[in-house]
DNA sequence: AACAAGCGCTAACAATCGTTAGTTTTGGCA
DNA sequence: TGCCAAAACTAACGATTGTTAGCGCTTGTT
């Protein structure tokens, strides 16, 4: 009985994956709110009420998107100790961690990115609190970058807005290339960031 | 009987930006889907109705602002002459237009850059060519440095996405600020782009 | 005073929305 | 084979969607 139980809870969460990860491309496509029950069971062959024997609402497959990928970042973020990297080195491997996700998880970001403002209540309160401390993380060694001198003197904000937006928004770029250019990518996104463009 | 039709022309126009302007900011907010037309009717104290003495769909309304805009950028870019300036100051240029663009229409960019994927079928082949047109001639730009060795070597490609994605979102940035930080925008936005952050 | 146009209104339409209730089908284990 | 639960189905709900038809008030011109 309780490997039955296992057994069925598995399958109850492949099948929920399955409607969630459905959901992300779709969200990705049309936007949350463009995008009703019918359209999305209809991707999964299946009709609109059969959904709800897997998930509880429209919002809570928004909410399960957004907050998985606001919570590998945060926890990402949270991992790169304070001493032993140099600022470049942190920034480092903030971009690179941001291209893993951005390829492991490129519907699913989308969708956060476009989508979070239709949570609802608490729901966006944590969203806004993982951003906001992924945010301050970012600040934080920015700053610290500052104050070495590792970092030249232009407005913290500004930095912050630039890298943050440029990064967020990756998977605009990475839906048009193949895994080869993921390489290029690699090379020359930190090189672009960090040193700029004119020689 | 001109001058009728004319005066009332202006009245009806005017009327139509009002709602137009009030579409813009709700757009920015809630996204086009989520914005009914009752709405946006009860932000400007009338009837959702009434709205169609003005306006013919809502998606004349959204066609009208994306256009709106894109049209502005692509004509700005368009002015850049070719030989007298050098690739840092067309790009400084541009950097410019697309701050100012940010704060004179604010709503209406935020708008574009979110909800450009719900136009239909002329309006969205027009918005499509417009930024296939303002992307060609960027990277026009940069091609042309990158020859001269004005731009470092560095992936084209890569330049233009991280480029253009933090100047499309500066309203992001805008809508949190006071017009004295945007001094600070002016004179450190271009110094990160194009010479980076790292000492 | 009569007229016309602009612009608001109410009422209604067909379609679609998220979701629930209740029923049938399916597939694996005793 | 018979049982049971998972997961599909049909039907329906009340609310909301964009939009149209038609009416009436206001305002300025003839």
């Amino acid at each position: 009985m309780s490997y039955l139980a296992f057994s069925n809870n598995i399958m109850n969460q492949n099948r929920q994956q399955e409607i969630i990860n459905a959901a992300a491309l779709l969200f990705q496509e049309k936007g949350f709110s463009a995008v009703s029950m019918r359209d999305l069971a209809a991707h999964l062959n299946i009709k609109a009420a059969s959904l709800y024997n897997h998930i509880s609402s429209k919002q809570e497959i928004l909410a399960s998107i957004v907050l998985q990928v606001a919570e590998e970042f945060t926890t990402h973020i949270n991992a790169i100790s304070p001493d032993d990297l140099t600022t470049q080195q942190k920034l480092e491997a903030i971009i690179q961690n941001h291209i893993d996700i951005t390829i492991r998880l490129t519907n699913k970001l989308a969708c956060m990115n476009n989508d979070w403002i239709h949570l609802e209540n608490e729901n966006k309160e944590k969203y806004r609190h993982l951003r906001n401390t992924y945010e301050d993380k970012f600040r934080a060694i920015l700053k610290e970058g500052k104050e070495k001198g590792e970092v030249k003197d232009v407005d913290l904000e500004i930095i912050v807005f630039s890298f943050l937006t440029t990064l967020r928004t990756l998977y605009l770029w990475y839906t048009k290339k193949t895994s080869v250019e993921v390489e290029i990518l690699q090379r020359d996104l930190p090189k672009t960031l960090l040193n700029g463009i004119i020689s």
